[in-house]
DNA sequence: TTTCACGTAACTCATAAAGTAACAATATCC
DNA sequence: GGATATTGTTACTTTATGAGTTACGTGAAA
């Protein structure tokens, strides 16, 4: 299976939303992130369903955002993409009567259950707004450039 | 894909080499992880090279432990098996132009690899002897029952 | 009323582990 | 030495799921 790679495809996305005025079409969207806007409807109907983002159809129509970046964390976009599958790791299946087994699955899972806790913590403690802070600089001197 | 589930097999079935003097068959660890000889021989050749067991041919061949239960961490387990893909989550790709993409891609990474050294440290921090501490009583009980 | 754009469903493609089958090599038993 | 048991390895099929694609209905703007 292709890695899933919503995650950062839709920050990307908001993160472009937030650059314009004007709503931006699957169709841009969909070259933004190197793919077709049937996809990009997809990643982004979590989005709307959180109430992050909006969509119109029609003439000049498309996505925008609903909610400042500032107050959308990346947990919660994590869980507006409906909490994928995190691990390409785990136990079989059905809990095994063998208490060997058993044992061997806890202590998978206890340390999977650790490192999702880690992951969850990592993306509340960031807002999405943050992750272009480390660029400013280098974004205002872009918009400069595109004006003159 | 299924699931990846050779973390907790290959653990299943050290715990069962370890109650055992006489080596045990890969027909028999099949049965006790529910699958077939052939899947064991593979899920078996990391702990092989890493020198956690030995296997011979032959009549009354099979596998046995070559180190101590208590000598072995998970996370030695984990590498013997060849470390594989922790996550089912990633981006897509080759490193992007775009510098919001960069940043959403920076932004996820981070928190797997905050994710991926907690999942480390917890299996450093195990011995695959740790997994039966809790049932001890249980498998004592389990011997005695079976010797009368 | 034509065009644009989303919403959604249905399908194929790609990936990697699981599962399976087969057979050569080798060790034990008689 | 021959029969049997068991591993080592290769090659193949199956499975699961996101990505990718196509198609068409719906609704809004020009």
């Amino acid at each position: 299976m292709p890695t899933d790679s919503r995650l950062p495809r839709v920050l990307h996305a908001l993160l472009h939303l937030d650059q314009n005025e004007d709503p931006i079409t699957s169709e841009m969207i969909g070259k933004m992130l190197n793919t077709n806007p049937s996809l990009v409807r997809r990643l982004m109907a979590g989005l709307r369903e959180a109430g992050f983002v909006s969509s119109t159809k029609g003439h000049g129509g498309g996505w925008y955002l609903e909610k400042p970046l500032t107050e959308i964390s990346l947990a919660e976009v994590y869980e507006a993409l409906g909490s994928p599958q995190l691990f390409a790791l785990g136990q079989s299946g059905d809990a095994p009567s063998c208490l060997l087994a058993r044992s061997a699955d806890e202590a998978t899972q206890k340390a999977l259950e650790a490192s999702r806790a880690t992951f969850q913590a990592e993306l509340a403690g960031v807002m999405v707004a943050d992750l272009v802070r480390p660029h400013v600089e280098t974004i205002k001197k872009y918009r400069q450039n595109k004006e003159a």
